[in-house]
RNA sequence: GGGGACGUAGCUCAGUUGGUUAGAGCGCUGCCCUGUCACGGCAGAGGUCGCGGGUUCGAGCCCCGUCGUCCCCGCCA
């Protein structure tokens, strides 16, 4: 192989085949750099060695695909080149082969500058021979075989289940599949595997897994995909602690592919520290946390600061910011206020909270709380919201979608979501400076933690009703259960559900399933299913409970999203190979496409135009 | 559903206050070149300025609409 190539081989006789990647023609001796996925070798192409090897060179371009016969040699003195990993090596060419011509591609796959997505999705096989792709699919297919070897060694059953299937409780769009026998009837595509695998718990197989394609038609972003591919895993008789360590477990020997290794266990907090401290389910450990400063501030520089009585004030650092000039700290205002709403806020670096005067007698204490270092931006700010009295729970509800049981009775909670996002927002603005996000490939570079006991119901200020936020099978805690809270407290019921958290990246979630079918029947009912309705969605469900269903539990965890944060990418779209825009469509096969009157008639379907 | 950015040569991009013939680098084609490795030299080809409409004596540039790509909000266990 291309890459494989080194002083080691000198003077042995090889075959290379591969594309051409880049040819440097000087007349009577030619270059050819040769390519394949391991790497990539100079062929040299001498007309005193091979006249017919030589002419052939003449007619080859960038990407035919050639076979070279040769032997290995030793550059000559400054001959090397330190910037390949064969650069101390060449092939000395006697046989070449055009195995294949290429039209001038769009763009090379040899160039460093790529090309726009539009034209890298649509010739999709030519930027997969990017050296970087090759090697995020390498990386990729080497985690998940490093998962399964994990989990089959550790005793976990890989067991596949239907992709056409009826709806599960995620929440989410279905994408639907007509059924050509039976008219006007779907099945759908599984937004996961859930009711699957706990069936599969009740059937006895203790511990499952399986890398499953999962399908939700939701709309897109950087780190959502249309179909995407989870590592789901269920096991029987669990405490979730140990299904955090057959997460650790996993996740160390992926990682240790990567040559990075873990330490376990991963830190760990509430849902309600993730908020308070954070201000997100998802907090990014690589930032420092905010601080509540609420109880610092004299009525005086809240007069200053035009900040409302009632709210919260919040204080966190920005680091290795620098110095803010006048002009700067304005614009940077400006356009937070444009984002956020009038935020009250004020960026102070260290030096200047002590000579603000407004500030200046809270310089220490402030400095103190938030760890400032000298040449971190300290924020204090309280985004209002146009929050007052007058506003509802609910309505608040609908501003945070959960309610932490901390703050069931306070008013101005969403403050700290807000804050949570203008935190994350300026940490990306000044990412360049702190490098906080940089990736040196070391364990620093990836923040593990485990958030748990999540709200068990969610608010949804739309249709003013609660909904499960994990899904209906989620079992609460039990003291929550018998202190009547189901129907008492909605908003602080706790679940014993949990996510799996990487530098601010959902990873996966999953929870400690309800086994009893007195349980999920009351769980339903204070979803405000009837008995009928939960019948007619869950029937074959709720009948399997009843035939001695093991506690269980278990997880899900995005591969594409670890493979990505793994490769240092940004977009799924790096690390799946035949990824969807945006707006989920397939550029290299232009999918979807109209069917056939044929296929349409045959499926009992019409389409109607919507006005 | 909403907000933002982008769309000019095959690719990456520049294009001033609206002005006459739209440029650069890379790539491509031809010729030359025995030590290059982002080879070099000479010559050359290559444009529906996303699309449609409008304003104007005149539009790549201004306005309206539309399509596409990307990012974010909503949405998404």
């Amino acid at each position: 192989m291309c890459g494989a190539l080194g002083v080691e081989q000198d003077g042995q006789d090889v075959v290379l085949m591969g594309w051409v990647n880049r040819r440097r023609d000087h007349g009577n001796l030619i270059f050819l750099d040769v390519r394949d996925r391991t790497g990539i070798t100079q062929v040299v192409l001498d007309k005193e060695v091979s006249g017919e090897a030589h002419a052939k060179a003449e007619a080859a371009r960038s990407e035919y695909v050639v076979a070279v016969k040769g032997r290995v040699r030793r550059r000559g003195a400054g001959l090397d080149n330190p910037n390949m990993a064969t650069g101390q090596i060449e092939v000395v060419a006697s046989e070449l082969l055009l195995l294949n011509e290429s039209k001038t591609p769009p763009f090379s796959p040899a160039e460093d500058a790529i090309a726009n997505e539009e034209v890298r999705l649509k010739y999709r096989y030519l930027d997969l021979r990017r050296p970087q792709m090759q090697h995020n699919f390498e990386l990729r297919s080497k985690v998940a075989m490093a998962i399964r070897n994990y989990l089959v060694d550790q005793g976990f059953l890989e067991i596949e289940t239907p992709f056409m299937t009826r709806s599960t409780p995620e929440g989410a769009r279905d994408y639907l599949v007509p059924s050509r026998v039976h008219a006007g009837h779907f099945y759908a595509l599984p937004q996961s595997p859930q009711i699957f695998k706990q069936i599969l718990m009740i059937s006895g197989f203790d511990k499952y897994f399986q890398i499953a394609r999962c399908f939700r038609d939701e709309d897109l972003r950087a780190d959502r995909q249309p179909e995407f591919t989870q590592i789901d895993l269920e096991m029987s008789f669990p405490r979730q602690e140990m299904v955090f360590r057959v997460v650790e477990g996993f996740l160390t020997a992926a990682f240790a592919t990567a040559g990075i290794s873990l330490t376990t266990p991963f830190v760990q907090m509430t849902y309600d520290e993730a908020i308070k401290n954070y201000g997100i389910d998802k907090p990014d450990m690589r930032l420092p946390a905010m601080v509540d400063l609420t109880d610092e501030l004299t009525p005086e520089l809240r007069e200053t600061l035009k900040i409302e009585k009632a709210l919260p004030v919040l204080g966190f650092v920005i680091p290795e910011a620098g110095t803010l000039s006048g002009t700067q700290k304005r614009g940077l205002v400006d356009e937070i206020r444009l984002a956020f709403g009038d935020c009250g806020l004020d960026f102070l670096d260290v030096a200047r909270l002590k000579t603000n005067a407004a500030f200046a007698p809270l310089a220490e204490t402030i400095e103190r709380k938030v760890s400032a270092a000298a040449a971190d931006l300290i924020v204090v700010t309280t985004p209002k919201l146009g929050i007052s009295e007058k506003h509802s729970k609910g309505e608040l509800y609908g501003e945070l979608k959960y309610a932490p049981n901390w703050f069931s009775d306070r008013l101005e909670i969403a403050i700290y979501k807000r804050v949570g996002a203008l935190r994350l927002q300026l940490a990306a603005k000044f990412a360049d400076k702190h490098g906080r996000f940089v990736k040196t490939g070391t364990e620093a570079d990836f923040k593990f933690l485990w958030v748990t006991d999540f709200p068990m119901y969610e608010w949804d200020e739309e249709t003013k009703v609660w909904n499960a936020a994990h899904h209906p099978f989620t079992s609460p805690h039990e003291e929550d259960i018998k202190a009547g809270r189901l129907t008492s407290d909605k908003g602080a019921v706790r679940a014993l559900a949990y996510d799996i958290v990487l530098n601010g990246t959902e990873l996966g979630s999953g929870s400690i399933r309800i086994h009893r079918q007195d349980v999920q029947a009351e769980i339903f009912r204070s979803l405000g299913m009837s008995d009928e309705e939960a019948k007619e969605r869950f029937g074959f469900f709720l009948d399997a409970l009843e035939y001695g269903t093991p506690p269980h539990g278990g997880i899900a965890l995005g591969l594409d999203r670890i493979v990505m944060i793994l490769a240092g990418a940004t977009s799924l779209r790096e690390v799946i190979a035949f990824p969807k825009t945006a707006k989920a469509i397939d550029l290299m096969v232009d999918a979807p496409s109209v069917p056939t009157e044929q296929q349409m008639k045959e499926l009992h379907l019409k389409t109607v135009t919507r006005s």
